[in-house]
DNA sequence: TATTTACAGGACCAATCCAGTCCGATATTC
DNA sequence: GAATATCGGACTGGATTGGTCCTGTAAATA
């Protein structure tokens, strides 16, 4: 699978959701959890949960009280693919020897864990090079994504 | 996480090892599960299950009966980790979407659809670079890890 | 042919993890 | 002080996963 939590993928999409109401919105009051919930159609509660984590990652800036609501902490070309998704489920890696090292009886004489960490480095480099900015643009349909520095046409994107 | 099941990690191993082993005793006799079990210190059961998926994935021929086993269906210099990881985990894909169309609700009026494509597509492309013969290479220590096209050295490989 | 070795396939269970909900506390506005 | 929101954490049902085990079948050997 190699798969991302719900949560994370959700976390992404508000991410990209609330870039998006920024651009849109010049007045930089905050958003919050109820509208925006009800902007992606996803359930408040879970909305409310993420943002709260994203906020404690530093990701999302938090205004308590009335009138109060999250904005990003920064601007959306300064956010990265690899820090949304760090910051809400743990480091990048993909064996469990890369982030809790110990952890493996084997890894004394394990073969592979150099390899690993080089694999690990190069997956981290590729989310790390995909900006929020390049998920919230206003990408009219069928034209080229705009993934700044990848060198990637979506043209060349197939099924494998 | 964006981590491999503790199953996928052994598999990889476990291919590493058949690799290694073929290199060394260049007799073409298929290698059982009772040993490799034993050399990887992995309980046989275990071991004898990833080993009968990756069979029946294709990225192993076995050969039953007495004197039995199993040996790799490539050379380590044509089977990628994607490869592997697709054997034991299925399609590489960060998000349901992807894997799975149509899952989602709000497939429709996403955002971030496109954008997670061109991201998968970039994995998966590093993923498939690498090869199993980076991995069993008979790695001196200290040495670089002989990525081939990678361009990565293991002197860059830094915890993010 | 009988016996032994080894893979094939799938059922099964315990433990863990995850998605999602809910609650009381706190901060801010009006 | 009333209304609005976030904060932090507890809690639960369900899905996933790791790991074991059992029965069947194929090949080799004596």
């Amino acid at each position: 699978m190699v798969r991302l939590s719900r949560l994370t993928d959700y976390g992404i999409v508000l991410m990209a959701h609330l870039a998006e109401r920024e651009r849109r919105s010049d007045s930089s009051s905050p958003h919050n959890a109820r509208e925006v919930a009800e902007e992606t159609s996803l359930p408040l509660p879970v909305v409310s949960k993420i943002l709260k984590s994203l906020a404690r990652q530093g990701l999302l800036v938090s205004q308590r009280g009335a009138k109060g609501g999250y904005t990003l902490a920064r601007i959306p070309e300064q956010i990265s693919v690899a820090e949304m998704i760090h910051a809400l489920e743990g480091p990048i890696g993909l064996t469990e020897c890369t982030v809790h090292p110990g952890q493996c009886v084997q890894e004394e004489n394990c073969h592979v864990r150099e390899p690993w960490q080089v694999i690990n480095y190069a997956v981290r480099q590729t989310l790390g090079r995909i900006k929020l900015a390049d998920l919230a643009g206003p990408a009219a349909p069928g034209s080229t994504v705009p993934l700044s520095s990848l060198g990637v046409d979506i043209t060349d994107v197939v099924e494998s």
